[in-house]
DNA sequence: TCGAACTGGTCTCAAAATAGGACTAGACAG
DNA sequence: CTGTCTAGTCCTATTTTGAGACCAGTTCGA
């Protein structure tokens, strides 16, 4: 009765979401891009229990995606910083953010935008092709690995 | 001591999260772009238990993510199919793919590929800037809005 | 046309994950 | 030194999940 995994799968899409789809992980790492790097930071901005903070900060370090170094303060405490694995999490919070923003939002209604260094908000995720137009879903297909007996 | 929800954040990541970041609705949004359209074939293809799918289903059809239409075989039974704010997903369910290939498989280890109509595998998702140069995450920042109060 | 099997669920129970808070060891500030 | 801050650990109550029994309506096969 554990918790269904997904570790071994054959779709990357599902190693992706064993690893970091659940409910904290993903916001850890947008508050990691955000600046964020210290225990208490994340606690008090995420309002989670320090227990689950202590956990997915540790399964984030085992998988890479973050590492502790000495406190960029002096201090002699622990900063939580994304790796090169961490910082190529940018498309998935950016993909996230951009469907919220076009989808779970009235009209009208505040929001935090993603900008660039002039102040000017980003324009959306494409995924070239090889002509130069993006590609959208109807022109794409998964191939299947061959299923192991 | 409800899990805690993220409907109302002022992120759109927190409400994107909130709404599909569980762990089994971005699989299950991943089979309907793969084509999966019953509930019986969900079932098998994740292995979910029966409760688990009804529920998450029913979350999907409640958000708009999902509809369920008459079953394109003609019998009776109903057909859960991606309405245009699933299919704004895909840069979603491409970016965890990305980010799954390139890190949590052991070189040579076979996955599924996403692939364009010619069968060639697609690029990378990208942010474009005005300027046409692709946008890092460190060309970028978070503006938020005012706290409430 | 009838019985068997399939489909798409519901319901129940036990196991696992989460929220919330009390508690603590070491660092630090006055 | 003393009190406070940081980054945790540990405990308990509650919620969520997994697995499977059960069930009504639909479809199939003879």
């Amino acid at each position: 009765m554990k918790r269904t995994g997904f570790a071994k799968a054959d779709c990357p899409v599902a190693r992706a979401l064993d690893a970091i789809g659940d409910w904290w992980s993903l916001l850890i790492v947008r508050d990691a891009f955000d600046g964020l790097r210290r225990f208490g930071d994340f606690q008090e901005n995420l309002g989670i229990a320090k227990g689950m903070l202590t956990a997915r900060l540790r399964k984030l370090v085992e998988l890479g995606v973050l590492e502790q170094v000495a406190a960029s303060d002096g201090s002699a405490y622990q900063d939580y910083v994304l790796t090169k694995r961490g910082r190529e999490l940018f498309p998935v919070v950016v993909s996230l953010r951009q469907w919220g923003e076009a989808n779970l939002f009235v009209r009208g209604e505040p929001h935090s935008v993603l900008v660039d260094a002039q102040g000017e908000r980003v324009g959306r995720l494409v995924l070239p092709s090889k002509a130069g137009k993006p590609l959208a879903w109807s022109d794409t297909s998964v191939k299947k690995v061959a299923r192991k007996r």
